[in-house]
RNA sequence: CGGGAAGUAGCGCAGGCCGGUAGCGCAUCUGGUUUGGGACCAGGGGGUCGCAGGUUCGAAUCCUGUCUUCCCGACCA
């Protein structure tokens, strides 16, 4: 533990996989590319997903729950969907196993046991949902639909790394059927919204808003909508996305309705997701050498009390004060808190500890504070430490953890603004991506091909066409073509 | 999928070239002293050396295969 970690280092990756682990969010697990989220992390994410829950709920939306396996022939339906997740999909091919006779004790795949047809374990479910949804909808009645569905995918990547890009992660996909285009339009903007205000009110997560170029669009949608949000070494991480997806899944899956003049119409769609990655985010975008910054409002534990005491008879009072008065004004305040008076480890052990797992705020209450009526206060994002007096100490703290939230945010949304540079010509293009990082905001000609090339050039790819980009003639920063808008490109996760 | 590194106690590692009793630190258990920033002393427990073959009187060590992990690259709607 006396290793250093610093965000800015070159060892980024080696300091964040550290932190992952020291920090007990998650660890390695036996399963190639997977990983196990311990119960810290899980409570972290059981936070986010409560919030996030109710958001969708509040824009009436309802869940359910659809199947792991896509059979093959209904996977391939929507053929560029197909052809865009075809590379890492897991396979189902067989359905028992058999004792291997060549080998006491092991066992083999049975060749009898072939399946008829393949499933596809699901690496995003359009279209098991909407084979589904075609015996859901008739009329303009049942529009719209707008459901979610808190799941697990697989996605066979090739490359790894905790949170950022698991084989298997946990998400949420919604997928919603809507009577006209407007509408659907309007639930994926609503949505990309939802997913802003969700990352930067409770995560305390800067993001920028805008629309994918072709190349990054989602497969099998008409536009992707997406966040991207900046990590301290300059890298951008795209945390959610919404897509319109037209009337693409309802052609594949042959969803009509009849509309109020009795007119055959196939339904518009969408779907947007949040996943596990939104935590490899929140450690990327905040975390410093002590360990991981976690913003009070999605914090598993937003308060941690450590006693300092000398014999039992300290260590009975300081208890007394802290369960009797303490904690229970705390607790009335919704406030998550937890009192660690174990003897197992020391003071300063826990204090290190504590830090390394983020939590917001520290109190240690001592001899030296029971004499004093005081308890000393340490923040986790500035390390300040102050002296409260007990009395009014809960709603003291309540007003801490706020302003703690809203310093990480502001200090994550400082060093967004101050990493987003103009460029005008190539050399201050790739002279910014090398020595600040971050994004650039440039002029391209809008054509995959130029996109292409950059990308090749300088592994910067088109993070988004911002939303509030506002329309300014300009040439492109390669080919020198004219173009209406800057659009931000940067390297990413 | 290409290049590199690694797998030995719960965790982190040494040993390996040059084959011959399985080692260290942390953690754990027992007892004691401690407690305002990762305590100290003493004693104890814990191992099919990733897995499978091979060479050998003898393999953690040498050879072959295989699985897994990490890093870099390619890939990543």
């Amino acid at each position: 533990m006396s290793k250093t970690i610093t965000p800015r280092d070159q060892d980024y990756a080696q300091w964040y996989n550290d932190l992952v682990l020291k920090s007990a969010l998650a660890d390695y697990s036996a399963v190639r590319g997977c990983m196990v989220i311990k119960p810290y992390g899980f409570a972290l994410w059981e936070n986010m997903r409560d919030v996030l829950d109710k958001m969708f709920k509040d824009t009436g939306h309802v869940n359910a729950y659809f199947p792991l396996f896509v059979p093959k022939s209904l996977f391939e339906a929507e053929e560029k969907n197909a052809e865009g997740f075809a590379k890492e999909c897991a396979v189902v091919t067989h359905y028992r196993l058999k004792a291997d006779p060549e080998q006491k004790g092991k066992l083999m795949v049975d060749p009898e046991a072939k399946l008829e047809e393949e499933l596809v374990v699901r690496p995003t479910s359009e279209a098991i949902i909407w084979n589904t949804y075609k015996g859901w909808i008739q009329s303009y009645r049942d529009l719209p639909l707008l459901i979610n569905q808190w799941a697990n995918v697989v996605r066979w990547e090739m490359r790894t790394r905790m949170f950022l890009r698991t084989a298997e992660f946990l998400w949420q996909e919604g997928h919603t059927a809507h009577a006209t285009k407007e509408e659907a339009i309007e639930e994926t903007k609503r949505m990309l919204d939802v997913y802003a205000d969700f990352a930067e009110n409770y995560m305390a997560l800067p993001v920028i808003k805008g629309v994918k170029s072709a190349n990054e669009r989602f497969a099998g949608a008409e536009d992707t909508y997406c966040i991207e949000a900046l990590m301290q070494d300059g890298k951008a991480l795209q945390a959610g996305t919404s897509h319109f997806l037209g009337q693409n899944f309802a052609k594949a899956f042959d969803v009509k309705f009849s509309d109020k003049n009795n007119q055959l119409e196939y339904v518009w769609a969408t779907s947007w997701g949040v996943s596990t990655r939104l935590i490899g985010a929140l450690i990327m975008a905040h975390s410093d050498d002590e360990g991981l910054v976690l913003p009070p409002k999605i914090a598993p534990l937003q308060i941690v009390i450590v006693p300092i005491f000398k014999g039992e008879e300290q260590k009975q009072q300081i208890g007394n004060l802290v369960n009797n008065q303490i904690i229970p004004s705390l607790k009335k305040l919704g406030i998550r808190v937890k009192y660690d008076d174990s003897d197992q480890n020391r003071p300063g052990w826990k204090f290190a500890e504590y830090e390394m797992k983020g939590v917001p705020v520290r109190i240690a209450i001592g001899n030296k504070d029971m004499e004093n009526g005081t308890v000393e206060v340490a923040r986790r994002d500035t390390k300040e430490k102050k002296s409260y007096s007990f009395e009014g100490i809960a709603e003291a703290m309540q007003l801490l953890l706020q302003e703690v939230q809203e310093n990480i945010f502001n200090r994550a949304k400082s060093f967004l603004h101050s990493h987003i540079t103009e460029a005008d010509n190539w050399e201050d293009f790739v002279k910014t991506l090398d020595e600040k990082g971050g994004f650039v905001s440039a002029h391209w000609d809008g054509s995959a091909d130029t996109e292409e090339k950059i990308k090749s050039l300088t592994k910067a790819t088109i993070r988004c066409i911002p939303l509030e980009a506002k329309d300014e003639a300009g040439s492109c920063i390669l080919t020198g073509k004219p173009s209406a808008k800057r659009v931000l490109f940067a390297r990413a996760y």
